[in-house]
RNA sequence: GCCAAGGUGGCGGAACGGCUACGCAAUCGCCUGCAGAGCGAUUCCAUUCCGGUUCGAGUCCGGACCUUGGCUCCA
């Protein structure tokens, strides 16, 4: 079998992928539920999706973990905002998120754990940093993370940072952006917090931003598994403190590939909340797209590459997939003589080929197009068109764009 | 400021140091009762700039300029 090689951020390489274990672990930082999903996010999580797919149309078996996260900063402050309950917003939140998931055809994950499910794993993964030495009671009632030993701070994003002892509680922006700062695990109560707290060891509080990562990867995947995936800006401070919590707590860096999605752009800016310059899949669908085009406009590019939304580049995706499923629907009828039964070895080949360098989608559309191009400029036999019709139906196992499903 | 990524036709985007993709747009045909879809053909003075290496550079080296991203909200 060739092997599938992935661009390992810790090591700025691409490196061959071989799993630890029987079963690939994968880890991805899922969505914060208190707003809409934009299809930047969804950019990754489909980037996921395809990542996954692929791995078992490899015959891995794959164990996928995708975090909800329905406590932090931002939630909080939100559902003061809008008079609501953090469990009420969350709650709905969570539930579009999912059936946004399914019109982007988009596989659940195996666990879909939320970190206000998990308080007592987070207590405890505390406790053990405290215990190793890792993590402090602050003057403040909260806990925090000694960045003073953990040596390795900062390999994951190749920040050269001065090492400080500022605090950060609250997840702000620090005044001096350029000092290396503790961060809090755990968090002591305040007034805004409401009714949103909990009752542990570590006093009456809330978890850190960070923390539910570790605790979470740690229960359902293992201290040590495959794969931890997010959105380039996760890079730094969230995944380099991740690491930091799991050397505290278990010695090790929890993962041994880490992928990063670059970011979706719109205008040749940032597609983000706080840009406000964002669409949701509802937003688009709303306006007469179709679910699939967007996702064959998000894998057009290489993960690792920007890639700028326009309404021309979606108007295209809408048109070739329209091919597409043309195409194979002509299948259904083919009674011609030739013997296309080659295209379909090749193409599959080309797929697998470019897929195996670091999951390259945009040019996996494109193999998929010509192979389409290919069979209809043929008139393939009752045999062949078989054959092919085969060979869309596993690539599109691997996509998800529902190619037969219309 | 520091750390990255990148600059290719009207647009989007490929390209082991050699044969100048491909798609969109545009034009013309074929097919069609009309439309759509499909097929064929055609058009377009493109590699940010300046040096260097080379028989040969979009590609390698050096230097500018510009754009974007990260630098404690973020996929």
């Amino acid at each position: 079998m060739i092997l599938l090689k992935l661009f390992n951020t810790l090591t700025r390489q691409k490196e061959e992928f071989l799993p630890l274990g029987e079963v690939v672990g994968i880890y991805t930082c899922g969505p914060s539920v208190y707003q809409y999903a934009h299809i930047g996010n969804f950019r990754t999580f489909i980037f996921e999706d395809v990542l996954v797919r692929y791995l078992r149309f490899k015959g891995y078996k794959v164990k996928r973990v995708m975090n909800i996260t329905d406590i932090e900063d931002k939630a909080l402050a939100t559902a003061r905002k809008e008079g609501k309950s953090l469990w009420e917003m969350t709650e709905y939140y969570s539930r579009i998120f999912f059936e946004d998931m399914e019109t982007l055809n988009l596989l659940p994950a195996e666990v879909f754990p939320k970190a206000t499910e998990h308080v007592p794993e987070i207590v405890d993964i505390i406790k053990k940093m405290m215990t190793r030495g890792f993590a402090y009671c602050g003057k403040d009632g909260s806990v925090y993370y000694d960045i003073s030993k953990f040596p390795d701070w900062g390999k994951l994003s190749h920040l050269k940072l001065k090492l400080g002892k500022k605090k950060i509680k609250r997840d702000e922006w620090g005044e001096e952006s350029s000092i290396i700062s503790d961060f809090a695990l755990w968090k002591s109560y305040e007034k805004e917090d409401g009714d949103v707290f909990w009752i542990t060891e570590l006093g009456k509080g809330r978890p850190g931003w960070h923390i539910e990562c570790s605790a979470m990867s740690s229960k359902h995947l293992g201290t040590r598994f495959d794969i931890h995936i997010g959105g380039v800006d996760n890079i730094f401070p969230h995944h380099e403190n991740v690491i930091a919590q799991n050397f505290g707590a278990f010695g090790e860096n929890p993962s041994k590939y880490w992928l990063h999605c670059r970011h979706l752009m719109v205008d040749g800016r940032k597609m983000s909340k706080s840009a406000s310059n964002y669409y949701t899949p509802r937003d688009l669908t709303g306006m007469g797209h179709k679910p699939m085009a967007i996702k064959y406009l998000l894998l057009s590019m290489n993960y690792r590459r920007r890639l700028n939304f326009t309404f021309e580049g979606l108007r295209e995706a809408e048109e070739k997939i329209e091919k597409i499923c043309n195409a194979i629907e002509r299948l259904e009828n083919a009674s011609g003589r030739d013997d296309a039964g080659k295209l379909a070895v090749k193409a599959m080949e080309r797929f697998e080929k470019v897929l195996d360098d670091n999951l390259n989608t945009g040019k996996a559309l494109e193999v998929l197009e010509e192979f389409t191009d290919d069979c209809v400029k043929q008139n393939p036999d009752k045999e062949s068109s078989e054959k092919i019709r085969e060979t869309f139906k596993k690539m599109d196992s691997v996509l998800g764009l529902g190619l037969f499903s219309s």
